[in-house]
RNA sequence: GCCAGGGUAGCUCAGCGGUAGAGCAGGGGACUCAUAAGCCCUUGGUCGGGAGUUCGAUUCUCCCCUCUGGCACCA
């Protein structure tokens, strides 16, 4: 039996509502999920939320509130967005549920009793506001600690450390194995560099525990209840705590390891440290093996002229308004194919409805409605099965796309995808059918023109389900195609001889720009 | 300061030893099946600057400028 194809994204933390960063990451894991099932993979995409943590604790005490109601608020957008983005995921971390409180609460307790974690005291200068303790480097210029930290207090306190450092050369040697093998630790390769120095640097054990005076709203340490466990062994956990990870020595672990290991989303502000250093050394920790330690998949951010996004700025952009407005095919195809994965690319409005304009309503769209059409007026709908002068180059063009979509770069992909309905579009007008309908001679050429059309839309469909599977599946019901949507379909020549076509429906309204709003 | 990634047509980017390409935007044209869409033609570039290697460099090497990340240092 193949192995599942494992795609987890990133969990949000629910301390304020998801922008176009989290949209993107979540859209690029469900196009790569749907496409592993349309080659028909078995896929479990996860994704979730991070909902413990101090900054929950502090905005849900501010609001006069228990944070489990308030962390309920916040996810509730994130569930509600991913509805309207319609994502596809086999499961939902949520960190404050039980299965992954007690998985988190069974691995502590291994290492624990494995030795790999110690107690230690510290004290020093404390950020209230960043849950982190502070060295002279994040003072300012005139020795004193800048706004950006907040409330700043003089602490000593004991906490627990897991035991980092003494699997530095273990991580040096996987990355240099790794990428070695053909099976980089990170995509885009060039990040590998980046990591690897980052490894080299590392000193000194990870914190993993925070007193209770200080922060209750989290997973109580299992050997110790005055503490609870800081964010690393919570969030990153939930990668195996909801595959059905279990932490019990010599458990059976046949499901989980039918799916792991997997590959995880993210952007490129969290792979150094958390993924890149503290996930593989946790899991190593725990007696995976070299070849169980999972890959990175790292993605670049939307900028917005130029300029990142943030809120000090007030340039955040909303996804859920933007589906609104424009429609989730419109979003998703944009967010898909204007970006090159891994690399970072600016975001505008305008860009999102040219994009949509051309390629979708212009191109394809119209390509569908003027082939249905045609052959409705010259042949009331009905094909016959006949040899194609585009079957090689759409064949050629399915076989890129696949190319392109098993090494994640959906815009290379998407990109074939519009060379075949361009092709097609050229197609019409070197054989003109209006022309061919005029005169009986040409019968079996204006056939061979309808068939080419029909056949090749019906191919594109499959090859767009992954990123636009609504509108892709419209295709197919206008086409009348009610056969299996998989990539097997994608072969040329299935549209059998006789087969009717269905109505003509505009597909993807052209988008007009109000001139107030054609602003960013 | 160190490591990495960029700097190519108005915009977004591809090419990476044989004197430049795509898409979009701009200009012109022929057509009419179609979502005033589509198709054809076309205007745009001394490929960040300088030096070197080479018969020949956008493509390799070195230096510099500049942008983006990361790391470090000083204060």
């Amino acid at each position: 039996m193949p192995k599942t194809f494992f795609i987890t994204t990133a969990i949000d933390y629910t301390n304020g509502a998801p922008h176009i960063g989290h949209a993107y990451e979540k859209i690029l894991a469900d196009a790569i999920a749907r496409y592993q099932r349309l080659s028909g993979r078995e896929v479990f995409y996860l994704t979730g939320v991070d909902q413990h943590g101090q900054k929950v604790q502090q905005s849900a005490q501010q609001r006069g509130i228990e944070p489990a109601e308030f962390v309920d608020g916040i996810t509730e957008l994130f569930l509600a967005l991913w509805k309207k983005l319609d994502l596809k995921y086999d499961a939902w971390a949520a960190t404050t549920s039980d299965v992954h409180k007690s998985c988190v609460q069974a691995i502590l307790q291994r290492l624990w009793d494995e030795g790999k974690f110690y107690k230690a005291s510290q004290s020093g200068y404390y950020s209230v506001r960043q849950e982190q303790f502070l060295t002279d480097k994040e003072r300012g210029p005139d020795g004193e600690f800048g706004e950006e930290w907040g409330e700043v207090v003089l602490i000593e306190e004991e906490n627990y450390y897991f035991k980092l450092a003494e699997s530095r050369q273990w991580l040096l040697d996987l990355i240099d194995t790794r990428t070695r093998s053909a099976n980089p630790i990170v995509i885009p390769e060039f990040r590998v560099a980046e990591l690897r120095n980052a490894v080299e640097k590392l000193s000194g054990d990870l914190c993993i525990s925070r007193p209770k005076s200080r922060l209750t709203w989290g997973i109580e340490l299992p050997f110790d209840s005055d503490f609870v466990t800081y964010v690393w062994f919570d969030a990153l956990v939930n990668y195996i705590s909801f595959a059905g990870y279990n932490a019990t020595p010599g458990a059976d672990l046949t499901d989980f390891q039918a799916k792991w290991p997997a590959v995880h989303v993210i952007g490129k502000d969290i792979l150094i440290p958390p993924h890149g250093i503290y996930w593989p050394i946790m899991l190593h920790s725990l007696g995976f093996t070299d070849d169980q330690i999972p890959a990175l998949l790292v993605h670049g951010w939307w900028n917005i002229a130029g300029t990142k996004m943030s809120k000090s700025l007030g340039n955040i952009v909303d996804p859920s308004a933007l589906a609104e407005k424009y429609g989730c095919a419109a979003l998703r195809y944009y967010l898909l194919s204007d970006i090159a994965t891994g690399r970072d690319a600016d975001f505008s409005n305008d860009r999102l409805v040219q994009r949509y304009n051309t390629d979708l309503a212009n191109s394809l769209g119209n390509l569908l409605n003027r082939t249905l059409n045609m052959a409705k007026r010259y042949r009331a709908g009905a094909l016959r099965r006949m040899d194609s002068p585009l079957a090689d180059f759409t064949t050629e063009k399915a076989a890129t796309y696949k190319k392109q979509m098993a090494a994640f770069q959906l815009q290379s992909a998407l990109e074939s995808v519009m060379e075949i309905v361009t092709r097609c579009n050229a197609y019409v007008e070197e054989t003109a059918p209006w022309k061919l309908a005029k005169d009986p001679e040409q019968a079996d050429k204006l056939d061979e023109v309808l068939y080419t059309l029909s056949e090749a839309l019906r191919i594109v469909s499959i090859l767009m389900t992954p990123i636009i599977p609504n509108e892709a599946d419209a295709i197919r019901a206008q086409l009348n195609w009610t056969g299996p949507v998989s990539m097997e379909q994608s072969t040329w020549g299935l549209l059998p001889d006789g087969h009717v076509l269905g109505e003509p429906v505009p597909l993807f309204p052209r988008i007009e720009a109000t001139p107030a709003e054609s602003g960013a």
